[in-house]
DNA sequence: TTTGGAGTTACGGTTATCCACAATGTTGTT
DNA sequence: AACAACATTGTGGATAACCGTAACTCCAAA
């Protein structure tokens, strides 16, 4: 495994302050910061979108459970892996949340090796994530400094049709097509229209307009 | 829920002849059809890719075991969703194939609208990853036609480079890009380089050639 | 009222694409 | 040897894309 880097760490929430201690120290031990929380509240109130690495959850505590705290962090729209830790083998919930998109679910007691690698791997993840979204994001920022003819016209041209045609179709002379196509390949940072199509399936952008 | 198409069957694999009559009757009377096999071998020896639709599975069962079954259609690039059966509460078992990619798991005893409906969901799911497929195929079908030089004209042309440039880089003559690149738009189907980069994009296809 | 962004258009020109028709050389198969 | 598929090139022309420069209008914010 690669080292970590140190802006990633984990976040344990459980209401057994031995397990959070065991975490804590089996992590570090293995050179991945960690910050602990007692209840699904307390790290609600903690949660910043900025926090990057994945949450080692206890499903079952006092309060609101590691269920509902997933619940709670899709509706921030927080993408952070969630590896869940049950003493209970409650299947149904295990199956439920994987197929809801937790990372990992795994059963008390625990082997320290397989909780680490499952940590790391959730900590990749994440950092895999996060770099697709930088990308995806610098896209949609180009397209929202688009004007709305121009991402009209944009769409046409991805569609592959010719500047004639859409200016037929939109009432207006070629030059204007033009005019627009050549800021559109500005703002989009690229060259060509096939460039640009390029770009916008590969981050599974559909442009409507 | 829409009425299952007569072509898509629920395949039944189990040792326990009360369990396969119970489903295959609950799935008749929601208008399912099934088959039924009485173990893993005895479904291999039937298995044909043509199959579509779903299996349902019990995991553990006298030979090979649904766990093994599993692998062994992974081996065979079958593609078919796969509910698995258990009576035992195996949360790591579900846990990891689950990640792997099957497509539920469903302790015994079960609730028959939910396993009816899990069925269902099952066989909607391979009916669009049979589309999907196809698509995929015909694609695969039209870049097996192009030769290799043409592939080569195509991985440029859809990096945005002009013909021009193709001809010095490959010390050939324009003219030939141009013959090779409307064989591959002629080939491919598209009438443009735009359409061409969309199509590939879209499926995920990166030419290497 | 002034300023500026957006949309629009024209002129004149360069470059690139696309195509029909025609032809040559190489390679591998029958 | 004969044939087919492939890669190659040419001529000449029609069509489309691309570009710099320069306006004009509309509309909203300063």
């Amino acid at each position: 495994m690669t080292p970590t880097p140190c802006s990633s760490v984990a976040f344990l929430i459980d209401d057994d302050e031995a397990v959070r201690d065991a975490l804590s120290w089996l992590l570090r031990s293995r050179g991945i910061p960690s910050r602990d929380w007692s209840s699904a509240e307390a790290f609600l109130t903690d949660y910043s979108p900025q926090m990057q690495g994945c949450l080692v959850v206890d499903i079952r505590m006092q309060g609101m459970t590691g269920l509902e705290l997933f619940d709670r962090l899709r509706d921030l729209e927080c993408r952070l892996p969630i590896i869940f830790l049950t003493g209970h083998g409650e299947l149904s919930k295990a199956v439920q949340v994987l197929k809801q998109g937790a990372f990992d679910f795994i059963e008390k007691p625990f082997n320290d090796n397989e909780l680490a690698d499952r940590v790391l791997e959730a900590i990749t993840w994440d950092e895999a994530r996060r770099t697709r979204g930088q990308q995806s994001h610098a896209i949609h920022n180009r397209l929202r400094s688009l004007t709305s003819r121009e991402k009209e016209i944009m769409a046409r041209i991805i569609k592959g049709q010719m500047n004639k045609i859409i200016a037929d179709e939109l009432n207006i002379a070629m030059r204007t097509v033009e005019a627009h196509r050549s800021h559109v390949f500005e703002k989009m940072g690229v060259k060509s229209a096939v460039e640009l199509a390029t770009l916008l399936a590969e981050n599974g952008i559909s442009v409507s307009f």
